[in-house]
DNA sequence: CTTAACCCTCTAGTAAGCTAGAGACTCTAA
DNA sequence: TTAGAGTCTCTAGCTTACTAGAGGGTTAAG
C-alpha cells in the first residue's frame, strides 16, 4: 500500500481516460479544491496527479451519486487529508452524516413501500375494477400515505 | 372522503401559508405542470386552487427531499391524473423507480456502514495510535472500500 | 373613491455542477 | 522545425429550482 517508488505522475487527460471524467470535470473539481493534495504542476504549468487521484475520483463520483454536494465530499476528504487529526470534530461530523443517511434511508423505504402498494393493488383489482372510477385509487393511496407520513414528522 | 359540497377555491397566498411552499415556488410548480388540476383562473385571472393542492404539494415536498426532480415528480402525478387508467405503461414505470429505489437504499446503507466503521475504528484506537501515523487510516479504510464497491458495479 | 393588500406577468439573477469554445502555450515525433 | 496533440486560462452558457423586483391590474374596507 506504501509506495516509495517516485510513481509516475499523470496528465490530466490520462487521468480523465482511467477515470472517466471528463477533462473538464476534473478541471472544476481541482478549482473546487477537492483534488489539492493529489495534483502539482509542472514547469510548463501542466497539472501532475499522482495516482491516488483516481480513488479520489472514484470517491467523489460515488458519493455524488448518493446525493452528497461537492462541499461534503470536500469536508470528508479534507480529514482525510489531514495529518493532525482533529478526531472529535470528524467524529461529530460523520455522526451528524450517518443520521442524515440513516433518516434519508427511512424515507426511501417508506417511498418504496407506498410505490410496490400500488403495484400490488394493481394486481388485485382486475382493471376493469379500477376503471370504473374517476381516479386511480392506487396513486390516490400513495399521496395520501405520503402526506400523512410528512404531517407525523 | 368523497366532497360534493362545492368547497371554496382557495387564493394562492392562502394556498402558500397553509402549504408553507413560498408563493413564488408554488407559481413555479404550476408553471411547469404540476399544478395544472387542482388550479383555475378567476374572471381577473387571478389562480384558483381546490383543497387537494394541499396535499399535492406535500407530495411534491416530500419526493423533492427524497431526491425525485421535479420532472419524475410530475409523471407520477400525471399518472395520478389520468381518468383514462395506462396501467400497463405506469406499471413499467413504478417498477422500474422502485428499482431504483432499492438501488439507492442499498448504496445508502453501504455509505452508512463503511461511515459507521470509521466511527468504531476511531473507539477501537486510542488516540495516540492514530497520531502516530501520517494520514487517518480510517478515512483511508472509507475511500478504499467505496473504490472496491464502485469497481464492483 | 381611494388605499392597502392581493394578485398578475415578465425579466433577470442565484447556486451548483458542469460543458463549450477561444486564443495561446508546450511537448513530441518526423 | 514544424505539425499536431495535449494543455493552459478565461469567458460564457446550460440546467434545475428557485427568488427578487418592476410595473401594473384587482378586490375589499372605509
Amino acid at each position: 500500500m506504501i509506495t516509495f517508488a517516485p510513481e509516475k505522475a499523470l496528465q490530466i487527460g490520462e487521468v480523465a481516460a482511467l477515470s472517466e471524467v471528463p477533462i473538464k470535470t476534473i478541471r472544476y473539481d481541482e478549482e473546487q479544491g477537492l483534488l489539492t493534495p493529489t495534483v502539482r504542476r509542472s514547469k510548463a504549468n501542466y497539472r501532475l496527479f499522482e495516482a491516488s487521484v483516481l480513488q479520489r475520483l472514484a470517491f467523489i463520483k460515488r458519493s455524488q451519486s448518493l446525493g452528497l454536494s461537492l462541499r461534503e465530499i470536500q469536508d470528508i476528504l479534507t480529514v482525510h487529508d489531514q495529518v493532525q487529526l482533529p478526531c472529535e470534530d470528524v467524529k461529530q461530523n460523520l455522526q451528524k452524516k450517518v443520521q442524515q443517511v440513516t433518516k434519508q434511508i427511512e424515507a426511501l423505504q417508506l417511498l418504496r413501500s407506498e410505490l410496490q402498494g400500488v403495484l400490488s393493488g394493481w394486481q388485485d383489482h382486475p382493471p376493469a375494477a379500477i376503471a370504473a372510477r374517476t381516479i386511480c385509487p392506487n396513486l390516490e393511496a400513495v399521496i395520501d400515505t405520503a402526506v400523512a407520513q410528512d404531517s407525523n414528522t
